[in-house]
DNA sequence: CTGTTAGCGCATTCAC
DNA sequence: GTGAATGCGCTAACAG
């Protein structure tokens, strides 16, 4: 309980502390006997270093931070796994911010990076803005982001315009004309880039083959099955529905179909359905959806993360942009059109 | 860039760190006048204090570690951010320790606890040994089971002996008496209670009304949807096929559903389904389910953990149980049997 | 009320 | 190679 420091190492292991730092550090000047008996006195006392004042006189947390618009959803899960898969092997640790509100996220902008509490950050989705960059570089915490952009801090995500041009594209190939859209709000105070880039992706698409786009047929609300289930109900009981519905992710594609099953709409006969990230439900509810790399973008941002806590000064590194590649998963859920 | 330090302020305010250290601890014995000075002079150099070095100084993390099975699953994600909802209120941060596997668990149950990383230690399913538990008291790190048991710990859970036996007596009410179950490993190298606790429920309420125990209506296999669908499979193509299934969770529940679909048989008029947990996907499915608290194991196993950790000495606070309710949810996989 | 001092546990110079 | 001293930034106990 008195919890044992490297100084009663020293002193059983009759040597000085600095050499018991040594020992524990690996550093090769330490004579193979006296490291014998150090390790032997550690391992008597059941030592083991305080992470804590290692840091302190490190300078350096050994941790990651991730900010990050709730958990709850399944593709932030992914995201994370492939973050933590790299993270343990490293030997750091993992903190989440959970900034779900805009006070949140602002709160966690400024006070994150600013007090020594991690050796880099991860954003995932959301945007810093100048202000909020600058303040990473002054604080010289790096910070790398996920499914997100910024001119001057590198990136991993996939290219959104085409997964939506995707998306729409294969509706049309399948002949179909009148093509819905259900998705958050475009434009909100989180402000994030995928929801847009994936509406352009629709709307190029459609404008390709020259049909028109109908307002009426975008429906925007909040995140979520219910509020996907309601958007995509007004969108079968207009009075000249579409016969497909593209749905901003895998989550509210899942109420698209409620809906289609409330008003007795049968999936794919009457109404297809396509929808985005390709989560682990996604196969069982036969979904067909644009796939994209979850687990690796945490992976390949981590590492990115890694790059950038080692390279000094703090910024120096070029800024990196990698685009992750997205793929058309059909399932059962898109037809041709009936009739 | 060069962190400015506690020492910093005091001198452009003009006076000693200890009254800076004060001001910023909301110590009562500051005067105004130079409380408004350090006040401003903290203002205009940008400070703010080092956790590190408060934590080394203070010998508190200010972070709780909670160790879990991976949480892409749906139930803990919901017990996570009833964990996030307190610690956010109370400045706290969080790391998670993702324990999947017995290697992982072992080494977190070891690591975590001990080199003061954590104030406190939140445990989710996995269930400590006596030697992992005199660890945590050696170490002086409080811990709180959630979802598991151990004579020394507190914790919050639900009666998962009663939540079995109320999904089998909702089914055996219905009129059924040929009743499966689909669950995990009863035993698994990790040893999860729930589950042999969840089956004995589902072994007692057949007992109590006569009907006897057939070792081939209990199926186990992996945890999952996939697994739970073939097991599924296996049972409705008995030669005397169970009329009802209870599923161990929701997720398995759907795995139920889907065998059923592909063999097939209608539910509920053929077979009924009732699963456990009542995740967020049970009710677009009419899944007949067994309701728990998730997120609200979350929020009280932490206040519990909050409550162990302003306790001094640790571990001299008595060990509290907390039972969350279950509840049936009746939805639309449940009827009477066939005929 | 407030300045000063002594650690918190470790990594890192330095001399030896 | 190795031991002793110094400092990381802060809190707390102690004088004033």
């Amino acid at each position: 309980m008195a919890t044992v420091t490297i100084r009663d190492v020293a002193k059983k292991a009759g040597v000085g502390i600095g050499t018991v730092s040594r020992v524990i550090n690996n550093s090769e000047s330490v004579s193979d006997p006296t490291r014998r008996k150090v390790l032997a006195a550690i391992e008597a006392l059941d030592f083991s270093p305080s992470l804590v004042a290692r840091r302190l006189s490190l300078g350096k947390t050994m941790t990651i931070g991730v900010i990050l618009p709730f958990f709850t959803n399944p593709s932030y899960v992914e995201r994370l796994r492939g973050v933590e898969s790299i993270l343990s092997a490293r030997d750091y640790d993992l903190i989440l911010f959970n900034a779900d509100t805009v006070v949140r996220r602002d709160s966690y902008m400024r006070d994150v990076p600013r007090r020594e509490r991690v050796d880099g950050l991860l954003l995932i989705t959301h945007v810093p803005d100048d202000d909020d960059v600058a303040r990473f570089l002054r604080a010289g915490v790096p910070a790398v982001l996920i499914d997100s952009r910024h001119p001057q801090l590198s990136h991993v995500g996939i290219d959104d315009v085409e997964g939506g041009y995707t998306a729409t594209r294969h509706l049309i190939e399948l002949g179909h004309a009148k093509i819905g859209f259900v998705s958050d709000y475009l434009e909100t105070a989180l402000n994030f880039m995928p929801i847009r880039d994936r509406f352009l992706g629709y709307y190029q698409a459609l404008e390709e083959v020259g049909i028109p786009f109908r307002a009426e047929y975008h429906r925007q609300g909040e995140h979520g099955r219910l509020p996907a289930r309601r958007l995509a109900r007004e969108l079968l009981s207009l009075a000249d529905p579409p016969t497909a519905i593209f749905a901003y992710s895998d989550t509210q594609a899942i109420g698209v179909l409620e809906a289609a099953r409330d008003l007795g709409v049968a999936v794919p006969e009457r109404l297809s359905v396509i929808g985005f990230d390709d989560v682990e439900g996604a196969e069982y509810w036969h979904l067909t959806t644009v796939h994209q790399p979850l687990f690796e973008s945490g992976v390949v941002g981590c590492e990115l993360l890694f790059e950038e806590m080692i390279t000094l000064p703090v910024g120096s590194l070029e800024v990196q942009e990698i685009v992750l590649d997205t793929r058309l998963t059909v399932r059962g859920t898109t037809g041709p059109p009936p009739g």
